[in-house]
DNA sequence: TCGAATAGGGTTAAATTATTCCCATATTGC
DNA sequence: GCAATATGGGAATAATTTAACCCTATTCGA
């Protein structure tokens, strides 16, 4: 049966040639680094994770949490409790990645003013 | 007069509140950082770009480049030749960026088997 | 004179991602 | 019994990003 259960089904495919392409397709996602990076901080319960990104919804937060536990990074456990229990962890793969965003953060912390100038330009200029 | 000229008009402002949020603001795109990688790696006109990505169409490629230029990661010198001609360069910002891609890079490399693998899967799982 | 190469913008359509709202479970405390 | 807690999925819709397609301009060479 070719039913898709309203799971988006991709059209036009990733390209994978390189490294920068594999990465960034793991990590493509408005939320995704910050759920490693919070999760790789000791925030593992859903609930937790939700407080620390209050932008997001819990909705887009489920997806985003499902689809790099798609991708092995994080693994979850759930606790057969009631109210329900859920943690998630960082895989080995997940951890090995911490370095890398900590490059990126860093980069972003040391060029903070920098950056928030030019995109403030941009998006003023964007509306006006 | 609030003429948007057909840019778009954000509705949700991005997050800046740390170093990766401001770092993701400036390499969200597509094709962004494969931008950035060829430039550094000497190709710099349009048209060298774009036999380099062909899956992008020209027209993205100019959006994305016309991006990372008002982001001060790219400067754009146009010849006053004819047939025209356009050649970007990495701004001292732009190349700062560079090593940090590098990082990304890498891991993707390193990590290449398992990411292809990872991302078939899932893949698959969603069209079915 | 026609076509290729070079660069780039306007407009619309499609694809993708994120938001919103609603529903369900089961226990504890009031 | 009812609200709160904790987790998560379905469906529809909004927001955003990319793709597709068309048009402009100039010069060189066949």
């Amino acid at each position: 049966m070719d039913y898709i259960c309203f799971m988006y089904e991709r059209k036009i495919l990733p390209n994978l040639n390189c490294g920068l392409d594999l990465i960034g397709e793991v990590l493509y996602g408005k939320w995704k680094i910050r759920l490693l990076w919070f999760i790789n901080e000791g925030h593992k319960r859903p609930s937790e994770l939700q407080r620390k990104i209050p932008d997001a919804t819990r909705r887009v937060l489920n997806i985003q949490l499902n689809e790099l536990e798609a991708h092995d990074l994080v693994t979850k456990k759930i606790y057969p409790v009631v109210p329900p229990k859920v943690e998630y962890s960082l895989t080995e793969f997940g951890k090995s990645l911490i370095p890398v965003l900590s490059v990126l953060g860093q980069w972003g912390d040391d060029n903070e003013e920098k950056l928030r100038s030019v995109i403030m330009k941009r998006l003023n200029a964007e509306n006006e």
